[in-house]
DNA sequence: ACCGGTTTTATTTTT
DNA sequence: TAAAACCGGT
C-alpha cells in the first residue's frame, strides 16, 4: 500500500519527497514530471495531509483530469484522494468567483465571456466613442487589454493601440460588470483583487488550500504568480513545475522570466533539476536538443537518455500540401500495419489549425480513422453560438453581448435602428438595453409590440431554463423560434444546411446528457464544492471554460493537432508537419501570396517559435517524422515554400531525406499500401461506421 | 427592415 | 477559399 519510490531516480524522489516549503523543478521534455507530481502529492497524503488540503492546477482541463486519474491510481483507490483539488487555474478561480460572487456584486449565474463575445464587448465600446472600428484590429486590442490588465511584458507603449486600449479598458471593465459577466482574466483577476482586500476570507481559502502544485509552470502569467504567492502566504508550501524550453504561450502573457521570478520571490527555494529523458528515443533527443540548443539565454539542461539510439528521424518534402498529407496517409497505414502501432499511438501535428485541412482529407480517403483536436469546436460555429447566445441571454438578460447577437436573429422586425435607439436610451438612463426593452417598449415607436413579444419569449424561457428540464426547455426554444431554419438560411450547398442542423442538434443533445449526469451525480452525494453551479448557468460557464468536444479519446484513432495542443501529451509515432519558413517559425502576416520568405520584421518570435518546434519533436517516442511541402495551397493559391530553419540545426547523420520529387516508390510497397488500405476498410466496415 | 448578391478581407497558437 | 462585411433594391 505504501508509494513506492523506489522506481524514481533520485532527483525525482527528491522532488517528491521535499513536502514543505518552496520548490521549483526544473522539469525537462519526458523526464516524468506528471510522475513526480503524482508521486509527490500521494506522498502528501501519506504523510498524513488531508486531500482536500492539496490543490495541484494545471494548464488544461485535460491535464487536469488525466492528473487526477493518476493520483486516484497510484493512491490506490482506497484513500479519499478523490478529494484532492485538480484543475486549471481558470477553473478554480471559478470556483472562488462563484462562492464569493455576492461580495463580487454578481448575479449567481453570471456569464462568461469567451474570446469571440470579448471582441463583439469591444467593437461595441469602440462605436461608443466614436473610434472607427476598421482602425483596429479588434482582437489586438483584446491582447493588449488582457496584457494590461494581468500584468504581462509591457508593451511599445505610446503607439496608437496601447493609447486606445488604455482609454478602452476602464470602459471594457464597466460594461463588464454591468452585464454581470466576466472574462477569462477576471477568473483571475477578481480572486486577486478579493484577497488583497479582505485578510479574512484569504485566511480561509490558505487555510483549505495548504499544499499548492503547479504544473506548467513556465507559462504562467503574472496574475497567476500573484494569486499563488497570496495563497502560500507565510507556509510557502508551494511547489511548481516547470521547463523555460517548452515555454510556448508568450502572445498570452506568459513569460519564461517566470522561472527567474519563482526564485527572487521565493528566494532560498530548492532547485530540483530532472534531465533524465524516458520518452524519446536517443536520435530524436538529439535532434530536439540539437534544435533548441540554439536558443539563447536558457537555462542550460543537458537532456539525456539511456535509451537506445533507434530508428533516424526521417525527413519528408512533398510537393504539395496534399501530397504531404497523402504521404502521412500511406505511412500511417504502413506503420501501423508493419509496425503494429495503433492508431491511437500516432499523432499529426502542425502549427496552425488551417492545416488540418487536407490531412482529414486524405485520411478520410485512406480509410484511416483520425480525430482532430482543437481547431474550429462546435462552440465555434455560428449557428451553436447563437442558440448559446439565447439561453445566455434568456438566463441573464444583461447580457448584453448575448442579447445584442439574438435580439433580430432570426429577423423579428427589431433592427439596427431600434436597437440603437435603444442603447442611446439604455445610456442615458444608466440602465441597460434589456432595461430599456422591458420597461417601456412604447417609446420605441413602430417595434413596441415586437419588443414586448421578444421580452416575453425571453421571460418566458428564462423561467423555464432555470431549474429542472432545461434541455427541453432548450429544445423547445430552438422550436418556437425557428433556429433550424434560421441554421439552414445563409447555406448554399444541402451538405452545409445538414451540418448546421446537425451541429444545432448536437448541441441540444449534449444539454440533455449534461441534465442526466447531473441528475445523476447528485443522487449519489456529492458536497465537493465543484467550480461550477449547477444547472444550465453551470453548463454555460463550463463549455466556455472547456470547450473540447465530450467524446472522449476511447476509439482508436489518430489525433490531428496543433502543436500548442500537444504540449504535455506523447505517442510513440509523430509527423510532424508544415516544416516550412512562415509555418514553423510562423510569421503572422509576413509572407504574403507573392513569396514565401518571411518579412524581417520584429513580429516573428523566433524563440518561442523555436520552442514549439522542440515541444513537437519531444512529443515522440520512437519514430518522428519531419515533413514539409515544396509548394502550398494558401488562400486558393499557388504558393512556393522554402524549408524551416529548424530542419538546419539538425545534424545530418540523425536523418533519412526522402524526397517525394523523385521518382516513384517501387512496386511492392504500393502493393503492401493496397493491402493495408483494404484491411483498414474492413476494419472500418466491421466497426460498422460509414 | 429585409433580402440577395457582390466585394472585401483575413489567416496563430487557447484558458 | 471561405466567411464576413457591404450595398442597393424592394
Amino acid at each position: 500500500m505504501a508509494l513506492d519510490l523506489s522506481l524514481l531516480n533520485p532527483q525525482q524522489r527528491k522532488a517528491v519527497v521535499q513536502s514543505e516549503g518552496p520548490v521549483l523543478v526544473l522539469a525537462g521534455a519526458g523526464s516524468g514530471k506528471t510522475r513526480v507530481i503524482a508521486h509527490r502529492v500521494v506522498h502528501l497524503l501519506e504523510q498524513g495531509v488531508a486531500a482536500g488540503a492539496v490543490l495541484a492546477v494545471t494548464f488544461t482541463n485535460k491535464a487536469a483530469a488525466e492528473m487526477k486519474e493518476r493520483i486516484v491510481r497510484l493512491a490506490g483507490g482506497a484513500s479519499d484522494a478523490r478529494r484532492v483539488t485538480v484543475s486549471t487555474f481558470h477553473a478554480f478561480g471559478m470556483r472562488i468567483v462563484r462562492e464569493q460572487h455576492q461580495a463580487l456584486g454578481l448575479p449567481a449565474k453570471f456569464a462568461v465571456l469567451d474570446a469571440g463575445d470579448q471582441a463583439a464587448l469591444v467593437k461595441r465600446l469602440l462605436r461608443d466613442l466614436k473610434v472607427d472600428d476598421k482602425r483596429f484590429d479588434v482582437n489586438r486590442l483584446l491582447g493588449i487589454l488582457s496584457r494590461l490588465r494581468t500584468g504581462g511584458a509591457p508593451g511599445h507603449s505610446g503607439d496608437e493601440y496601447e493609447l486606445c486600449a488604455a482609454e478602452l479598458l476602464p470602459k471594457y471593465q464597466l460594461g463588464l460588470r454591468a452585464m454581470g459577466a466576466v472574462d477569462f482574466d477576471d477568473l483571475l483577476l477578481l480572486p486577486l483583487a478579493l484577497f488583497g482586500k479582505d485578510t479574512a476570507l484569504l485566511q480561509k481559502y490558505q487555510g483549505r488550500y495548504r499544499y499548492l502544485l503547479v504544473d506548467e509552470y513556465q507559462d504562467t502569467n503574472d496574475a497567476q504568480l500573484a494569486l499563488l504567492t497570496q495563497l502560500a502566504g507565510l507556509r510557502r508550501n508551494l511547489c511548481v513545475v516547470g521547463d523555460d524550453d517548452q515555454s510556448i504561450y508568450g502572445w498570452r502573457g506568459a513569460q519564461v522570466r517566470q522561472i527567474l521570478k519563482f526564485e527572487g520571490k521565493f528566494p532560498g527555494c530548492a532547485q530540483i533539476f530532472l534531465e533524465q529523458n524516458y520518452r524519446s528515443s536517443g536520435n530524436i533527443l538529439a535532434a530536439a536538443n540539437a534544435v533548441i540548443a540554439r536558443n539563447p539565454g536558457r537555462k542550460p539542461k543537458s537532456l539525456w537518455t539511456d535509451r537506445g539510439r533507434g530508428p533516424r528521424l526521417r525527413l519528408v518534402a512533398a510537393p504539395s500540401d496534399e501530397a504531404e498529407a497523402r504521404y502521412v496517409m500511406d505511412e500511417i497505414i504502413r506503420v501501423s500495419y508493419e509496425e503494429k502501432i495503433s492508431l491511437r499511438e500516432i499523432a499529426v501535428l502542425y502549427r496552425t489549425n488551417a492545416q488540418a485541412r487536407p490531412f482529414e482529407e486524405a485520411l478520410r480517403l485512406g480509410g484511416v480513422r483520425y480525430r482532430v483536436v482543437g481547431g474550429t469546436s462546435l462552440f465555434d460555429r455560428k449557428e451553436v453560438r447563437d442558440l448559446v447566445a439565447y439561453l445566455r441571454a434568456a438566463l441573464n438578460p444583461r447580457d448584453e453581448v448575448a442579447l445584442l447577437r439574438i435580439v433580430n436573429v432570426p429577423a423579428r422586425g427589431i433592427g439596427d435602428q431600434t436597437v440603437a435607439r435603444a442603447q442611446e436610451l439604455a445610456r442615458a438612463r444608466k440602465s441597460t438595453v434589456w432595461d430599456v426593452f422591458a420597461a417601456a417598449p412604447a417609446e420605441l415607436s413602430q417595434a413596441a409590440e415586437r419588443i414586448a413579444d421578444f421580452v416575453a419569449l425571453m421571460r418566458k424561457y428564462g423561467a423555464r431554463l432555470v431549474g429542472k428540464g432545461f434541455s427541453e426547455a432548450a429544445r423547445d426554444l430552438v422550436e418556437e423560434v425557428g433556429l433550424f431554419d434560421e441554421a439552414r438560411r445563409g447555406a448554399q450547398s444541402l451538405a452545409a444546411q445538414a451540418r448546421k442542423v446537425e451541429a444545432v442538434q448536437s448541441l441540444l443533445r449534449q444539454l440533455i446528457e449534461y441534465e442526466q449526469r447531473e441528475e445523476q451525480r447528485a443522487a449519489e452525494d456529492t458536497e465537493d464544492s465543484e467550480p461550477f453551479a449547477a444547472g444550465l448557468s453551470g453548463y454555460l460557464a463550463r463549455i466556455t471554460l472547456d470547450s473540447r468536444e465530450a467524446d472522449g479519446d476511447s476509439w482508436d484513432a489518430v489525433t490531428l493537432m496543433t502543436l500548442h495542443g500537444a504540449k504535455g501529451l506523447e505517442w510513440r509515432c509523430v509527423f510532424l508537419c508544415g516544416m516550412e519558413e512562415g509555418l514553423l517559425p510562423h510569421s503572422g502576416r509576413g509572407f504574403d501570396d507573392s513569396g514565401s520568405e518571411p518579412r524581417a520584421d520584429g513580429a516573428l518570435d523566433l524563440e518561442e517559435e523555436r520552442r514549439l518546434c522542440y515541444v513537437g519533436m519531444t512529443r515522440a517516442r520512437e519514430r518522428l517524422i519531419l515533413t514539409r511541402a515544396v509548394e502550398r495551397t494558401k488562400r486558393g493559391k499557388r504558393v512556393p515554400r522554402t524549408p524551416s530553419r529548424f530542419l538546419e540545426d539538425i545534424p545530418a547523420e540523425l536523418l533519412e531525406t526522402i524526397d517525394l520529387r523523385g521518382p516513384l516508390p517501387a512496386a511492392p510497397k504500393e502493393v503492401q499500401q493496397a493491402k493495408a488500405r483494404s484491411f483498414f476498410a474492413s476494419m472500418n466496415e466491421l466497426l460498422g461506421e460509414e
